[in-house]
DNA sequence: CCTACCGATCGGTAGG
DNA sequence: CCTACCGATCGGTAGG
């Protein structure tokens, strides 16, 4: 009786049914458990049938939907600055004319440590960390989408330039900038309620884009 | 007769003299050639036996000077940040306490630009970019040294904080000036002679201490 | 997507 | 430090 009340397979593999075929779904999982894999150990450090392993795979089976390992690695990268833009246009669109360069530069900011920093954040990171493992196109495919994703900022710094709340030039600004914020991934730990007794009072996401902002720009005149 | 009269042996294994005993100096050899080699390809894509090629060595030697490749990866952290030390303190030798804060912090920025993208800058590099691949003890081992290079940029930020010119907390300002100045290593190109028609000005280490002064300092007042 | 498999490479070791 | 070697693992493939 039980059994054939149990709605739910909690083991074994996953039913395929009509209207849920497995499609891009086998392959998205893929790239989930590779981003979450080669954020822990490294791209070189994890295999290709530990990733198989994690989504109930045969070894051999991630090779049916990417040629190559470094396939894989490009997709996880792709996916993640997909999901980044999308994110950045989904945090900007409040903003109208008539905030300030400062407040829009919080607002990537801000943006900008979530993807790094927040949930579901294993992709970027891998981005930023495995770029050598790419090869020479791969790394072209990849330049473009990043050059989308920071073309929105460069007017916001431009603007805060002229303002004079943004002194170094523009170019370089902009690239130790996202060193500042990129480099949060080797360090951050977030504020945790498990661990109460904590030795430090860990910051919050909101802290860091405040103190980010504090170090970059001057006061508004 | 030439033969006779060669004095050096440019070809085959090098003599070892009686005052010239190995000792060390193929230790040191095989630290430099890994260092080199982890930069260039990462940790994980580098084999022991490319590096122990680099040093002329036989496949399985490096492991007489190292019991495991990850010991390897260890002392050039440690070599690299005994350099790193030994650097910053010659080049804050010079400074006296009439320097003001900002002085010594462009020494301070100057010398870590020179560490990180200056000739002989493979070690440190190493050391930011491949610390998942140490075990904790080991980990431990280079943050004690970490912490001596680190601390005497402290008092330097605490006084620019009270003074004013800087504004964010120490301690986060501390991680996000790391962060921009670390990360140069994905990003700069040194300006070569050797490509006279590149895209753009490249800029000079000097270029890049001003940029960040610029952009964490307000003016003194 | 699984089964069954291959060639290559790798970290590491014994014994001198 | 070399010689000779081993077990393990890895990316990738043929064939269904």
């Amino acid at each position: 009786m039980s059994e054939l009340a149990e709605p739910k397979r909690l083991r074994g593999r996953p039913r395929k049914t009509e209207d849920e075929r497995d499609d891009g779904n086998r392959r998205q999982a893929l790239i989930a458990a590779a981003a979450r894999l080669f954020h822990q150990k490294g791209y070189d450090a994890t295999s290709t049938r530990e990733i198989a392993a994690q989504v109930g795979m045969q070894p051999g089976s991630p090779f049916y939907h990417f040629g190559h390992k470094q396939d894989l690695l490009l997709a996880v990268m792709a996916e993640g600055m997909k999901q980044a833009i999308e994110r950045q246009r989904t945090a900007c669109a409040p903003l109208s004319g008539k905030d300030s360069a400062r407040e829009r530069l919080r607002v990537l900011i801000r943006n900008h440590f979530d993807v790094l920093l927040g949930p579901d954040s294993d992709f970027i990171p891998v981005m930023l960390y495995e770029w050598r493992s790419l090869s020479a196109e791969q790394r072209q495919t990849i330049t473009q989408i990043k050059d989308d994703y920071e073309a929105v900022w460069i007017p916001v710094l431009q603007e805060l330039h002229h303002n004079g709340q943004l002194q170094a030039r523009v170019g370089l600004a902009r690239l130790m900038i996202f060193g500042a914020l990129n480099w949060s991934v080797q360090w951050y730990e977030p504020p945790s309620a498990a661990k109460p007794a904590a030795r430090t009072a860990r910051a919050s996401l909101d802290d860091l884009t405040e103190a980010a902002l504090a170090l970059f720009l001057r006061d508004t005149p």
